[in-house]
DNA sequence: GCCAACGTTGGC
DNA sequence: GCCAACGTTGGC
């Protein structure tokens, strides 16, 4: 059991979306990066725990509250001409990319970056660090904790 | 729109 | 395998 934090834009798809969605379900595509690719592929579990985070947006910071429901499977837009994540290199028999199902678990305040950046436990969150853009980044247990009690 | 930081590509 | 050039991310 792990936590982690997903960024997405919010005109791409927002916590609202999520919440919207049949079974507050939606397929995480897109993540065309090897590291974060191989969190989701490697280390990722049903049941782990997600900051869902909205970037690349006026406002950016944690939006909600997620967790992971599936196992890594092929993520089909590498394979779709028409996609802006089609994949030329990616074939049905050897798939380079892949999604995972998160299920939203509650929309909750917006905890801005500006305000992450001002608690001291979260100094070490890997996405509050210098040059860190990583769509996908791991959350510690006592980061989690001190979110958590921030978003109540 | 700017630009720092980082990732990827490709020539050698 | 090195590394310069180029592309992308994402906050500001």
């Amino acid at each position: 059991m792990q936590y982690w934090l997903m960024k997405s834009e919010p005109d791409e798809v927002s916590i609202d979306d999520v919440m919207a969605s049949p079974r507050q379900t939606t397929a995480w595509f897109g993540v065309r990066n090897y590291q974060a690719r191989n969190f989701m592929r490697d280390q990722m579990q049903v049941g782990d725990g997600v900051l869902f985070y909205h970037s690349s947006c006026p406002e950016p910071g944690i939006a909600g509250l997620a967790e992971i429901v599936s196992t890594p499977y092929p993520d089909a837009s590498q394979f779709d001409s028409k996609s802006k994540y089609y994949d030329a290199k990616a074939t049905q028999e050897q798939p380079r990319w892949i999604s995972i199902d998160v299920q939203g678990t509650q929309k909750t305040r917006l905890l801005s970056l500006a305000e992450l950046r001002t608690i001291p436990a979260l100094e070490d969150m890997v996405v509050l660090q210098k040059g860190s853009r990583l769509s996908i980044t791991p959350v510690t247990p006592a980061q989690w904790k001190t979110i958590i009690k921030l978003l109540k």
